[in-house]
DNA sequence: AACACGGGGAC
DNA sequence: GTCCCAGTGTT
């Protein structure tokens, strides 16, 4: 498998300059962007992140919403609040030095058993058990264990484990989750390529197909909004900052009802300017959360001059320039693009 | 043990 | 449409 990887790896940027100084730090962005995100995603974010923000010091320095600005887009936004309370930790508690050991990976917020052993095996080459998606998969089928991932979640950690080498262990740990990146992939694998294909047990039996088994698919709950595109004589759009917990923290959205069950009635009542000429758009955009489903109606509107707002609490007029200032919904993004007022 | 937390890519 | 991705924190 060593030497399968390393004919075959792939030049990812976080790979790059083992030896410098900054190397760990670059591992623990990787490790944080990566979780739960693909590859191909990161990349772009990554070498961004990079270039602003090249050591852990110059990242502590940076406040949150830069930092959200440069996440906009990946997902899992409490991911970069994290990394930017780590960096400053490791820089007030740690002389901006990247730990090495499990233990105090560990205290750092949004580093759990997963990020915590890749750091310290990717980033310090010293032994730890990163077990992952792919490790997961990879494990599940050379030992033809059946059922689902979670179902044998205690002896795929066991198994990990004891297969684990003492040495170099930076090169198993991204071998044996390139492999199950590139060849023992979830679906499309190419056993015929795999370099385990030989002591494999459910290709020897045939049943790849079968394992991992599917975990049960869990009910979506399908919600529905309003959203109210306003814009005044300057083109200025007004936006909502939304609360700085739970589902898009801090994000900036287009005004919009609550989400409800039922698609909600419009009524002037529930715009900010209830005083305004509000019209259907007709364009309704279905956005898909990882636990949720939400359709979103559009109603637009331009601002009359003296025309009086109900609540401006977190409201604010954004003016074209500004909007790729501030953290947008993604959602919202869509909208505006929609309707030409923003570009990418 | 189950749920909240995004968005996109592959099929 | 479905699955799932270099998972973690909260309840």
């Amino acid at each position: 498998m060593i030497n399968w990887y390393k004919k075959n790896k792939r030049d990812l940027p976080w790979r790059k300059n083992i030896t410098s100084k900054d190397y760990a730090y670059k591992v623990m962005v990787s490790e944080f962007m990566l979780q739960q995100t693909t590859v191909s995603t990161v990349i772009p974010y990554f070498n961004k992140f990079i270039k602003k923000w090249p050591s852990i010091k110059k990242l502590s320095k940076a406040n949150l919403d830069e930092v959200l600005l440069s996440w906009q887009g990946l997902g899992y936004y409490t991911r970069a609040k994290n990394l930017l309370k780590t960096s400053n930790f490791v820089c007030n508690q740690h002389n901006a030095i990247v730990p090495s050991s499990l233990k105090k990976l560990k205290e750092l917020p949004g580093i759990g058993d997963y990020s915590a052993a890749a750091i310290r095996s990717i980033g310090y080459n010293k032994k730890a058990v990163a077990v992952d998606g792919n490790v997961k998969r990879v494990i599940a089928r050379y030992y033809g264990l059946k059922g689902t991932l979670k179902d044998n979640s205690e002896i795929i950690n066991q198994i990990a484990l004891r297969i684990c080498p003492d040495r170099s262990n930076r090169v198993y740990t991204q071998a044996i989750m390139e492999l199950g990146a590139i060849i023992c992939k979830p679906r499309k694998y190419d056993c015929k390529k795999c370099c385990l294909k030989k002591n494999c047990r459910s290709y020897k039996q045939n049943i790849v197909h079968l394992i991992p088994s599917k975990k049960i698919k869990l009910y979506k709950e399908k919600l529905n909004c309003i959203s109210f595109l306003i814009v005044d004589q300057h083109k200025s759009v007004l936006m909502k900052k939304r609360e700085d917990t739970k589902l898009l923290a801090n994000q900036w959205e287009l005004p919009s009802t609550n989400w409800v069950k039922k698609p909600p009635k419009f009524s002037k009542i529930c715009t900010p300017f209830p005083k305004s000429n509000w019209k259907n758009t007709n364009f309704r955009l279905k956005h898909i959360f990882s636990h949720l489903e939400l359709e979103n109606v559009v109603y637009i509107s331009e601002k009359k001059i003296g025309g009086k707002s109900k609540n401006f609490k977190n409201f604010e007029w954004i003016d074209n320039c500004n909007l790729k200032k501030i953290v947008v919904t993604t959602m919202t993004k869509k909208i505006l693009k929609k309707f030409n007022l923003v570009q990418t």
